[in-house]
DNA sequence: CTAAACCTTGACGTGTACGTTAAGGAAAGG
DNA sequence: CCTTTCCTTAACGTACACGTCAAGGTTTAG
């Protein structure tokens, strides 16, 4: 490792705004491996970096935000790609959203889009709804066994005492 | 579909207690398949059941509470297989901890084992914890996400109004 | 210019969690 | 007894989520 490259903007858009990382950098910065993140774009999940010249990709911090939150929905909540999709894609929706609002759409077209994009994040609070009641279902039954567990511990206590006295 | 045989106690275990079920009962009342009763049993998700003579298969009440606790860990939560074993395995020291009740082994080692389910539990308890501020702060995400829906539609009802005004 | 570090696109391999035949034995109804 | 239905084990197939080469192009320090 004599020479690292760090950020490297040579070409496409100047952008000079939010730095730009390659491969490299974010499967660092992220824990996951080059390969995943190529397989996140392949399925979507991910949309296609720009590129420098020379065809490597160059990521956003904004990319970086969005594997965490793969991440997350993943291995925390036991979320399919498939389906993390679908919610990437209705994050989509708000950015297009704002994209849209300014630019006279019909009203009606706007109204719709926004509906839309309502159902599904109403669609993804009740999943959670769900998964919350069996997790606080589950935290209920795993403290009545370590309330079980302490009564077991006190009469072995008790046990060992009149043992010792005897 | 002219006969269908029901719980079948032929010989085995007199057992004249609770009933006996057959795999496809068992996979109907469940909602799996019979390969995937076998495959956990395989897998060691569900302790060997007892056999009719003709090697069929016998399942209590209690084997299909544990298939839909197995079910509820793995799609509402998402955990794996071998995790659940985990967490099969810490319930089967109750029952083992509860027949040694009586038994009088050494009082030391029944403490140490439940000092072990204990922390086994206790660890359980800190997933389940984690799990739940996520799913507590997605949840917060998505409810900001929708008042900010809500503040967009209301806008283009104002605007829908004054332009059927003007 | 060269070597080292970094990247590219395939293509095949792996572990998990089952699904799907295949071939045949066992348990009732008639 | 025979047929139907249910079961048995064994073995191969599959979808998902990547891991692991392979072969080669790109970038930068020296």
């Amino acid at each position: 490792m004599t020479h690292k490259r760090t950020a490297a903007p040579t070409v496409e858009p100047p952008a000079a705004d939010h730095a730009s990382l390659q491969i490299g950098e974010v499967a660092e910065r992220t824990g996951v491996t080059q390969r995943t993140l190529r397989f996140y774009e392949e399925k979507g999940l991910l949309k296609p970096p720009s590129r420098l010249d020379g065809g490597f990709r160059l990521y956003s911090e904004e990319d970086i935000e969005r594997v965490e939150q793969i991440k997350r929905l993943q291995s925390l909540l036991g979320f399919s790609l498939s389906e993390i999709k679908d919610m990437v894609e209705a994050e989509e929706v708000k950015s297009q959203i704002k994209a849209t609002y300014r630019k006279d759409a019909e009203i009606s077209e706007r109204r719709a889009k926004i509906v839309r994009a309502k159902e599904v994040t109403v669609g993804q609070v009740t999943v959670i709804d769900q998964k919350l009641a069996a997790l606080h279902d589950m935290k209920s039954n795993l403290e009545a066994k370590l309330a079980q567990y302490d009564t077991w511990l006190q009469h072995l206590e008790e046990q060992a005492r009149a043992q010792t006295v005897k």
